[in-house]
DNA sequence: GTCTATAATACGATAGAC
DNA sequence: GTCTATCGTATTATAGAC
């Protein structure tokens, strides 16, 4: 039934006239939602692919293979880290409210980024973490140990190990949205992402810490 | 250059003479480190195959398929948690007594399992959570939650939200080595695996939450 | 820069001999 | 119960037209 030859040809995706920033940019976008739903090795190009609109042999193009594409997307995501943490370094604030802050900021990125956690999950364990240092998210890490160690210099906080409470305070911040699918479960009448659920957790989290360091 | 028919053949594997009972729990220990690493999605029968010394044909034999095979390793779990964590239910320690054994046991199953930590964020990621359900962890969950509510009734700890303070202690005993192929760049002399550093983290895990839940 | 087509390989699952 | 051999499909990556 196919009439005619140039008149009602078959239809043909149209030939995108795009700049390369702004293709760039939208495989990136599409790249980071696959690779934290699936992981470097479980991704499928064909994927980020279809969710970008622009065809599979234009990511190599940019990108030259899957590997390249995963560092790109991890550089990115640490330029954004730097933006979003770099504020909690400054020493104005007293210490106590400069932990409140960061504690408040921590379950923020989580909730506002629940993808991301995934995505650090999965760097953890099919690639040993080796790709995740080219973003330098130990900036924000450290920023965190220096509020615990002035607390302590100046007598706020307890005699504790800076290092692994620092740890710990970031377990208590992602744990709750790394583990929502798992967690679900357990009470069917509360939504774990609703806002008000992440506001009393936000609470809960603030206090559990504060109360387990004060001097 | 194949001379012969019978007395030089191509090294052929010998046929294995085992019951069915050693071949399968096998199966299931290869396939519970490899779920662990590559997720249900991303593990491949081979690897199982090879790791077992079993030839691929047999797991499909004794298990159906990869989905059958990966419940199968989920209710093993369920059943071996159900005997780690009973004992918590038990109501005659002192509450404060009754939360630092169950971080200890908490922190020590991470530490003896390392590896189904991954597995569980596996299951959350790629399968929402829906054949974690097989296992029954929740059971363990919820005696940790009832241990705080005794000692809310008890005047011993503060008034807390007992479901968010539960999630919040298991995110302090699991982060730790959930996240610890990331952690392991931030500072390269402290081994976070070492016995020494692990009981160092059970010491400032129980700290934390003790003082932060007292009254 | 953007597309189509395809090479090369890897994987889940099954059939059938022993 | 255990093995070999293979089918069908999906996926990374590239070649080459436009």
């Amino acid at each position: 039934m196919d009439f005619s030859g140039s008149s009602q040809k078959k239809k043909k995706k149209p030939r995108q006239v795009r700049d390369a920033e702004a293709t760039q940019a939208q495989i990136l976008d599409a790249a980071e939602q696959e690779f934290a739903r699936h992981g470097l090795a479980g991704t499928r190009i064909d994927a980020i692919a279809a969710r970008t609109g622009v065809v599979k042999a234009m990511i190599y193009y940019y990108f030259d293979s899957k590997e390249g594409l995963y560092q790109s997307v991890m550089q990115r995501i640490g330029t954004e880290l730097d933006i979003a943490f770099k504020q909690l370094a400054n020493t104005d604030l007293p210490v106590e409210e400069a932990l409140r802050e960061s504690i408040r900021a921590g379950i923020n990125y989580g909730a506002a980024y629940p993808h991301r956690g995934m995505l650090w999950f999965y760097e953890a364990i099919q690639n040993q973490g080796q790709y995740g240092q080219i973003s330098g998210w130990q900036k924000s890490f450290w920023s965190m140990t220096a509020i615990l160690e002035r607390g302590m210099a100046e007598g706020v906080f307890r005699s504790l190990d800076p290092f692994l409470t620092t740890i710990n305070i970031l377990g208590v911040c992602t744990f709750y949205f790394n583990a929502h699918e798992n967690l679900k479960y357990l009470d069917s009448t509360r939504q774990l992402l609703s806002s008000e659920m992440i506001k009393q957790q936000t609470q809960e989290a603030i206090d559990l810490v504060l109360a387990g360091i004060k001097a």
